[in-house]
DNA sequence: TCAGCAGAAGGCACTCAGTACCTCTGATTA
DNA sequence: TAATCAGAGGTACTGAGTGCCTTCTGCTGA
């Protein structure tokens, strides 16, 4: 049996959902249930191989069902990108004025890789899959078009009085998503066993540096004050806590 | 009528015929007609609603014969686009190492405005059928994603040596295909009429004051050399947790 | 308790993209 | 003139995706 993504999204499902809640014991979803079918059958015979006719016949339902839960075949391996989609919405429209844009496009990020490291084994078969199937790697372009779209729609309303506004919420969008993919695909070619969110902060760091805490209108990136800087020299052997201590001293200097 | 990238009629093929085996890459007038026919019927009766019978029926040729020329029928609407990618291809690869390897990019991404900018009536009525078909925009993200890709590689062997390497080249890559896109589009928008060339350098122009230029190998948490030394450059704004993710990312490496 | 209703699921038939395989035709060459 | 070869057409097939209708099931109100 092949692992699921979590049980989250369910439009159609709500009511069975609320059924099931009298019934005592949860019956798969059948939604749940042409994932499970489908991530059995792709990595035996590969995504182009395997027909729809096939995942029905395996998961015991209609062919006609399929179509209802997914809107093509390509959508039942990305069963979780509508609603992290929505969150990624959801958390940028929660944006207050303060903070830092380029930093709240980096937090949204994360959330996206929030979902990958959800769940490993399931994101790891995946990215087997997307990186032979160029059908799949189409369809994901398209949903990461969309993540990109999102952060810079966010960005262009933050940077609305900028002459450069535009091109530059879509080019730090774009830096966004690359460092963002880039820290993705270095963990799922790890088998999904590294620390995903400190890859992601390290990739996205260059994205900070170069990117945030720039305020004046048509300058260029301008290196951070020198005084900004925080250097911490250190050994391993070093508890962490005390280390904690030390940066915290630092930064409170002056 | 529509116009078409080449225009050349297909009429009687002998000379044709002999003239593409000393020209070598010529394109048979088969391939024209068929475009030519594409964007004949795609306006008036959209992408979707025109078929593959519908085209060959007016080009006057076999079904077969499509499928010969493109290998689906997206990719009648993007004729031009392998040709291009071997241009940039070329061009990157003619690149010396004293070049400014961001603005060789940035002039890579020009090779492409110029592509569309030959031809305006054509690539506007594209933009027009890109916009509102899904397929087709998928398609065209495929085909930018392989551009993005291509400067990406080029710039992830000039920046083999870094530490940070890899993810610069992705970023930087991502935001030339950003702000290139960015004039591009609003060309496109404005039908076809402004200045393509000058619309990129204006777009290029915050790439390249961001990243060109930037010799200094910078790192967030830089990874121990061999000692059991760290250094952890940060910056005072950074919040405090980020700092310890980093510091513990740096600690548990090799 | 039952009729009726609504929504979820199944079934059927259809369109169309894309492929495999074969034939035909016309030009070139031995 | 015969052999060959490449480009084009034709036929039949698979499989994704859709439209429409039927069936089932669980809920609700009389």
């Amino acid at each position: 049996m092949t692992e699921v993504p979590t049980r989250r999204r369910a439009a159609p499902a709500a009511k069975t959902a609320t059924a099931s809640k009298t019934a005592g014991t949860a019956k798969p979803p059948m939604r749940d249930a042409l994932v499970a079918a489908a991530f059995q059958l792709f990595p035996e015979r590969g995504f182009e191989q395997t027909t729809v006719d096939d995942i029905v016949a395996l998961a015991g339902v209609g062919r006609r069902s399929f179509f209802r839960y997914f809107p093509s075949k390509e959508d039942v391996v990305f069963p979780d990108h509508e609603r992290c989609l929505a969150d990624m919405t959801e958390f940028l429209d929660a944006s207050a004025d303060g903070d830092d844009p380029v930093a709240r496009v980096c937090d949204a990020a994360r959330l996206v890789l929030r979902m990958y490291a959800e769940n490993p084994a399931f994101s790891v078969q995946r990215y087997q899959l997307t990186k032979k199937v160029p059908g799949l790697r189409g369809y994901e372009l398209s949903v990461v078009w969309r993540y990109e779209r999102t952060l810079a729609g966010y960005l262009r309303g933050r940077y609305a009085d900028r002459t450069d506004g535009t091109i530059r919420a879509d080019v730090i969008a774009a830096s966004v998503v690359a460092a963002h993919n880039n820290a993705l695909r270095s963990w799922l070619r790890g088998g999904g066993r590294d620390d995903a969110a400190a890859l992601t902060d390290q990739a996205l760091d260059l994205v900070m540096r170069t990117w945030s805490g720039e305020p004046a209108d048509g300058a260029g990136a301008t290196p951070p004050p020198e005084d900004d800087v925080v250097v911490v020299i250190t050994r391993r052997s070093t508890p962490l806590w005390r280390v904690v201590r030390d940066v915290e001293a630092a930064f409170d200097e002056n």
